[in-house]
DNA sequence: CGCTGTTTTGACTTCCCTCAAGCATGGTGG
DNA sequence: CCACCATGCTTGAGGGAAGTCAAAACAGCG
């Protein structure tokens, strides 16, 4: 049951009943599980298939030449991995577990079919990746021009917000199962220089870190530490003339 | 005459003699010409068509509330500035002139007649937004995990590379309209050490920049000392089975 | 020729990295 | 059931890469 795939599809267009219903056949096709650290797809593979996340979080990720690594996004559920794979051939990056997943893989003729039967759920996925190409970009502002309290602050509200859009929030805090060695990958630190200003953070109670749980307390003081603006998520149901008319 | 355009996307599949002559047409509608540092488009517009690059460089950029600019990709001739328009509603960033620029601006049922028409220019147009994405990741890296020097000499190769790629390359120099402050904007560097680095590139012989003349003597070498792998500009005609079978 | 924008230099500061060790925590097996 | 090891978190000391500020030198161009 594709429940945050479709949360995520409606945060841009309603989708019909039809609609989910050929999601939920196309994604019970094959489940897959894997643990943490497990490669979902390797730099240099052909993709054969679409990869969809169920549950638990992944990552695409690349290694410089001299072992240094550096994780590009975080990909949540309800997110899919390699819809690129209908033109690229080759992988460029790698995509791993973060923590323990569950997948399903659809078969591309399949998603082609989906795409071709419903123009709603067609543009919802081009939404999709128009989002997450959006998220990269502000990926290279947050790596670049922040400082690394702002960078982490930055990073957690658009988890948080993202978590939220698919109903993976409880109140004020979420699950997070990313270590402080993968939040430097992500953000361009040192794994201590993570723990140090996780510290600050803590110290100036804008987060709560026990064990996997996220709290923030206050959104809006974190936001504005992180210089957070969130119109790169395009949350705001922007297909909404799309819409399905049931409902 | 949109050769650029043309030649990028042969660069993934053979075009026909009718898919090139509907793409001059569409291109040949209106043109517009800007100066440098003109906005081509601004963070919040909703752009009403799409924006092709015949002739000068362009970039995204983002201002940070407190003034800092962080540039997120440069665009040349033959790049199309806002494909995801048909999709998104609003610019979540803007895009200005860095050199003087000639645009088409091509009206978005015309783009869409084009692709409708041309399964080859659909795909092709598709792989342009996915390679203009692999570079978006390829920058998260540079600005993450590489240092100044690396930094600007991968920055220097691809831009070189893909120069070379549309035909705008003279042997081993190419025309950079680009100045230090800016390569600052996109590295995630200040001026003054974008200068330091620059010397330190020419004092290693590894680039000449003579005015706004940008000389690799040896590709190879400036590589190197990037660690830069070419896989995510995705230049080897990934497409061909898709080719128009007449050449 | 003088203005404006760009590049270059020098001195000083700071943010973040590296190395290295010390703690927690939790899971495994003797 | 506790000892042990692995994994992840925390702390401290010291160094280095890149930032800031400010001024000088160098284009181009009207």
């Amino acid at each position: 049951m594709p429940t945050h795939l479709i949360r995520k599809l409606e945060l841009f267009t309603m989708l019909s009943a039809e609609d989910k219903q050929a999601l939920k056949a196309a994604v019970s096709q094959r489940i897959r599980q894997l643990r943490p650290k497990e490669d979902i797809i390797h730099e240099g593979d052909e993709p054969r298939h679409v990869t969809l996340i169920l549950e638990g979080w992944a990552c695409r990720y690349k290694y410089l030449e001299d072992g240094r690594r550096q994780i590009m996004a975080f990909l949540l559920p309800g997110d899919i991995c390699d819809l690129r794979m209908f033109i690229l051939t080759q992988m460029d990056h790698s995509i791993s577990a973060v923590s323990s997943i569950t997948l399903a893989e659809i078969p591309a003729d399949m998603l082609l079919d989906l795409a071709d039967n419903s123009p709603r759920i067609s543009r919802a996925l081009w939404w999709t990746s128009l989002v997450e190409e959006a998220i990269s970009r502000e990926w290279i502002v947050n790596n670049s021009r922040r400082n690394a309290t702002e960078r982490m602050a930055h990073l957690l509200c658009e988890i948080f917000i993202r978590l939220r859009a698919i109903g993976l929030t409880n109140g004020q805090s979420c699950e997070i199962p990313v270590i402080q060695a993968e939040f430097g990958d992500a953000l361009g630190l040192s794994t201590v220089h993570v723990n140090r200003t996780l510290q600050d953070l803590r110290a100036a109670n804008l987060v709560l870190l026990k064990g996997k749980t996220l709290t923030i307390p206050d959104l809006d003081s974190l936001k504005a530490v992180a210089l957070f603006n969130a119109n790169y998520l395009h949350l705001d149901r922007e297909g909404r003339e799309f819409d399905a008319n049931e409902a």
